[in-house]
DNA sequence: GCGACAG
DNA sequence: ATCTTGTCGC
């Protein structure tokens, strides 16, 4: 698929992701499964990482599996790098009998140059409520974000607000989160900054982070289930 | 025109 | 993402 294929791709799925307004789409309530994914590279060995846990924090299941890429990473399109191995690794999981409310990914959703990040793609081939929550920006922001947890800028597209720089931890570089699908971009923040502990990156999302990367160095991992 | 650019 | 040493802090 060439950059251009791509882009078309992007501009023909994009109108098809819902975002709520305030006060609209899903709700996280306390017994709902979350699914929080991740992937570390090897050549062209995709190591991805589930952490599956209640939003009050029970941990369900991790989860650990390799699949082989030949798509390369492109700014602005690494939804088609990574949401395929990721959607596989959602199956899987499902097969096991364990099926989420709400799927957390590492990257951007709408706050993306065409308003269609890894986030969006996830979300609109599972029909589930999906946030995006990424390390850095894809767009630019105005302002100065002060220094306590829970502080937030918003992040804009030609005058909408498509996301949210969000500081989970006071004093700590900002983590920049925005909707996938299904869900507001509120209650985004507010489940993310709900699901940061003592970190920079949410739990679950930090959880799957480290499964993946102790996947990819071959390392032993306690009570993960291996698919391969 | 040039640089910047999720993971 | 990955390539990499020491170092600071809980």
């Amino acid at each position: 698929m060439t950059p251009q294929e791509m882009e078309q791709e992007q501009i023909r799925l994009a109108p098809q992701v819902i975002v709520p307004d305030a006060g609209q789409g899903y709700f996280a309530q306390e017994d709902d499964v979350v699914f929080a994914l991740d992937i570390h590279y090897a050549e062209n060995t995709a190591h991805v990482g589930l952490h599956a846990q209640t939003f009050h924090g029970n941990t369900l299941g991790r989860f650990v599996a390799r699949f082989e890429t030949e798509v390369e990473y492109l700014p602005g399109f690494f939804a088609f790098r990574e949401a395929p191995p990721l959607l596989q690794m959602i199956e899987q999981v499902w097969a096991t009998g364990l099926t989420p409310q709400l799927l957390l990914v590492d990257g951007h959703g709408v706050a993306h140059p065409r308003r269609f990040g890894v986030a969006c793609l996830v979300g609109l081939k599972t029909g589930l409520p999906t946030i995006g929550c990424a390390k850095e920006t894809l767009l630019r922001y105005q302002g100065d974000l002060p220094d306590a947890r829970g502080s937030t800028l918003p992040v804009l597209l030609d005058g909408d607000g498509v996301g949210t720089v969000l500081r989970t931890q006071t004093g700590i570089r900002p983590v920049f989160v925005s909707v996938g699908h299904l869900i507001s971009l509120q209650e985004s923040e507010r489940v993310i900054l709900e699901l940061s502990g003592k970190y920079r990156v949410c739990d679950p999302l930090r959880h799957a982070d480290q499964l993946a990367r102790a996947h990819a160095r071959h390392e032993k991992i306690p009570d993960a289930t291996v698919f391969s």
